[in-house]
DNA sequence: CGCTTCCTTGAATGAGCTCAACAATGGTGG
DNA sequence: CCACCATTGTTGAGCTCATTCAAGGAAGCG
């Protein structure tokens, strides 16, 4: 059912909901089905969801890259998250009137858009699903606290560095990344906007750590010579994250089984 | 069975819940008879909840003030919310092995301690709460980017604005400010841990808001003189807070009858 | 090929930090 | 009730990290 990724495919969907609490065989493949009845596609810079709307059903990224955003009255721009494959949307929010932040395309995405009663549909026939969607919501709560410290008590060098750790431990848990390296669709005005620096700051800010060897960022790749190091500089403790198996920590961040994305899932993560 | 106010007492818990979700009497009842039945108390200092525990069960507070921190392993502290009477802690947080974060006490606190299995209970018996629970983990959520924005994008001054700001309103609602004035616990090295600034800015800048009229903060007491102008000053659009009639709207901030904290919930609240 | 978007560099400015000392406050015990 | 100590708040001076403004170069796209 799974098998060669078609267009989209939700292989990352599958592979990061079963990352925080085990799916069934059988609700995997409903999810799956589900969802690419559903699928849609939003050019770069595209709203998928604006603050205001009123929300309803749930929005799940299949393929690209994406961000929620938060303006100012002045114009002032906060990137909150990065949605990679994988990653919803708004779960949860059909319970409240209106969007408090907004959601955009970074680049060409692909994504399921499920109605109200879809949702619930699907949560109510797969509870395996509807528990690793509760997961989810937990570990974005938790990321988003994460960020509050990175902007909080981070200086440039280690924000820059702590969100590179972040994005690489999550594209490659879905399998998005090949060795020590990713794409990285963002501008440095994203970063900007995301680390809470200026553009410029984040130019230099970044040379200094191609200087030092801890990454090399070129166009739309991002690779990462030693995690370790990467983290080591930038305090990251992959913790919050809130994976089971705990793959990500330091040491085992080589091990080599994480990296062969060959296998969609892990088979050990079945009943 | 609400009535006058028993000790610590639940009046905050239900006006909270009520504001973000509507309770039926039935279930504010519930609501508080279980939640007197396990109160606890903890001193000023005093971890609710650490880093790392196995979490699992529910903690609310009732009255006193607390926090969300984080650390480095450098000693950097991060205050990542202020908990209010009426707040919950870790409400989700038993679907995952580890706490991501700690809870401290400010100031001397009361709060209940409720079992995972009271949970359960309480949820499946009293349906109101149970989504209002649920509103209240989007509310945190919606919070948690909100001071992102606040950290990310304000200046000094605008952010310790919006943090009087949002802690007023968040008071006012639970009935615990009078007039302008709200009681106001954490010392100016708390403030400088939630806004991540150094404790010798923000002394500086309390001083220039005082200078300007915008907060008159003594002994533990904080003063409003014009929501407006200080919401203006911050940039504070209390949207973010999802709470039901926008009474925290621009020029309602005045409206009399969300000053009155004689009536301990809203009549028209009910079905 | 010409445009726009993105990246890079320089120089001057400024917001916020650190270090250090001191004043005020408040709680505690004698 | 007073004396003491710890915590909290206040002030000054120098410095640094990061911002702003401005301009030029590279790179992708139609």
């Amino acid at each position: 059912m799974n098998s060669a990724g078609s267009s989209p495919g939700a292989d990352a969907l599958v592979r990061k909901l079963d990352a925080l609490s085990p799916l069934t065989d059988q609700d995997a493949a409903t999810l799956e089905r589900v969802v690419l009845a559903h699928a849609r596609h939003a050019r770069p810079r595209e709203d998928l969801i604006c603050e205001g709307d009123r929300p309803g059903g749930l929005r799940m990224i299949l393929s690209g890259w994406a961000c929620r955003y938060k303006m100012l009255e002045d114009g002032r721009r906060q990137i909150l998250a990065f949605l990679l494959p994988g990653d919803s949307c708004d779960f949860n929010m059909r319970y409240v009137p209106r969007m408090d932040h907004s959601v955009a395309a970074l680049t060409t995405v692909a994504y399921a858009e499920l109605a109200p009663n879809v949702v619930d549909d699907l949560i109510s026939s797969s509870p395996s699903v509807a528990r690793a969607l509760l997961c989810e919501t937990i570990s974005d709560a938790s990321i988003q606290r994460e960020w509050t410290v990175n902007l909080g008590q981070r200086v440039a060098l280690e924000r820059l560095a702590h969100l590179f750790c972040e994005i690489f431990v999550r594209l490659r848990l879905v399998g998005l990344a090949s060795g020590n390296t990713c794409v990285f669709p963002p501008t440095q005005a994203d970063l900007a906007a995301a680390v809470g620096l200026s553009d410029v700051h984040v130019n230099r800010t970044l040379q200094e750590l191609r200087r030092a060897g801890l990454v090399e960022l070129s166009t739309k790749s991002l690779t990462i010579p030693s995690l370790s190091a990467l983290q080591a500089a930038a305090l990251f403790e992959p913790g919050y994250l809130h994976l089971r198996h705990d793959r990500t920590e330091s040491e085992a961040s080589v091990s080599p089984h994480l990296l062969a994305e060959a296998s969609p899932r892990q088979p050990e993560s079945r009943a």
